[in-house]
DNA sequence: TGTTCATGGCTGGTATACAATATGCCAGCA
DNA sequence: TGCTGGCATATTGTATACCAGCCATGAACA
């Protein structure tokens, strides 16, 4: 009897790697051998293309940066077809705009969205705050600590760029301590997009303290289950942030 | 170099609609011709699908449903590429599944995601209700009131799944209303999906009885202006949703 | 010399042809 | 009879050809 008739195929569909079907019988654990193995030249290319303009800084000049299909497909040596849709991808999420007969641009977020966007991850992460409170064990928590082992006293002032990212892993690693994958993966578009910004945000000496002294507290909230101050306490501080933003970053638009 | 245009590319780029470059130079405001007038076969094609697959009521049966891209293109009487284009969008929205050289199917949300996708509603919403209290105007505070004008008494029994309808409008209106628009649009997948599920949804009179007397707090809420109080309402009622769905909505999975 | 307008090049949008692979059927063998 | 292996088929992934609109150049004309 052919044990691969329907019941695997539910799961095979609904298992984001699901190719063990390839391997002969061999009855060992069919989990031995998920060889992923099948990175298509779209998710080839999407990887590509968002780590380029991630890399981009494209804050920097305000001159518009164009995509050429063609000449993207030439230097990745593919077609088109897999670079336009990983192109689609990125324009659903906000990296790029496609205008027709005209070009592919990157996106540069006005101030205004800035703030939105700062917005939105407060209330992502607040709520994250809430589910860690509840489900988080008490080693995860503690890992939120050594993030900032290495930041203490005044060595923060001469690493600034190093600190603003472990600022923002810090962040994203209470909201995938929440669980929630779809928290986690509305937050990832949100962080990337941050991680863009961050370079061209000025960072004071005295806001990277304050920043520390808040996520202190929220560690401790955390330790202490104590979820409606954890969440009041991730979202106040986000949205400081977006106020930080709203009044000095002038520079964007 | 591109001096000549920039000011009015980046604006031309940044609006969804993106059509205002084809008027000629006519210097009036950029914004106002937001009117989508050039919908590719892409976009019918997605909104098509779209339509379709929320229309299907994917939970009445457990049986895989498959899309096939050729069909649907002679359907539609358009080519693969849109059509497939589409279907790689639905399928970053959480519609559909790629299964390569197999097919797409409609995706079935178990029962642990449709409660992570309240509990980001819930988040999404009470943030959304915090920013109400200080932007919106009366006015629109005062339409929400309207939204239950019709469903006083026992006529709600009689019509429950209009009564379902209008508990997502009331909840979609009120992110409407906090003017985020990245909240705005993330929402909007959730809700699209709510949608789906609500046909499947037993809707209890009591759970209605209580639902409407939330809603009035909230309302009430936001009309006193009560920042941190709209946003618990808020929270706790889409929290109370996820976990009746935890407790009752085993016929999900 | 300044303006207009036609035309060609370049772009993304769409259609179609080709390639790779997963599945199911069927013949052949133990 | 039950199992294995290869072939036919179906389906998506990728490449390429074609189309329509936008832009810029430059010639022609006032």
């Amino acid at each position: 009897m052919n044990t691969r008739d329907s019941t695997p195929r539910r799961d095979s569909i609904r298992a984001r790697g699901a190719t063990a079907a390839r391997l002969p019988v061999a009855a060992v654990q069919p989990s031995l051998a998920p060889i992923d193995a099948a990175p298509s030249f779209k998710h080839k290319a999407y990887a590509a293309l968002k780590n380029a303009i991630v890399a981009m800084d494209i804050y920097r000049s305000r001159d518009d940066i164009r995509l050429d299909e063609r000449k993207l497909a030439q230097d990745f040596g593919i077609s088109r077809t897999p670079v336009r849709e990983a192109m689609a991808q990125l324009e659903s999420e906000g990296f790029v705009r496609s205008v027709p007969r005209r070009g592919v641009y990157v996106v540069r977020k006005t101030k205004n969205e800035v703030i939105e966007m700062i917005t939105a991850w407060a209330a992502l992460e607040s709520m994250a705050a809430r589910l860690v409170t509840q489900t988080a064990t008490p080693e995860q928590i503690a890992d939120l600590r050594k993030m900032f082992a290495t930041f203490e006293g005044d060595q923060v002032r001469a690493h600034l760029d190093e600190y603003s990212e472990v600022n923002i892993e810090f962040h994203q690693t209470i909201i995938k301590l929440s669980g929630n994958r779809v928290l986690i993966e509305m937050a990832e578009n949100l962080f990337t997009h941050m991680r863009m910004i961050r370079r061209k945000t000025i960072v004071e000496k005295d806001r990277v303290d304050r920043s520390i002294r808040d996520h202190m507290k929220i560690i401790e909230a955390l330790e202490a289950r104590a979820t409606d101050r954890a969440e009041v306490l991730v979202r106040d501080h986000a949205l400081g942030l977006a106020d930080h933003v709203k009044q000095y970053a002038d520079y964007l638009d």
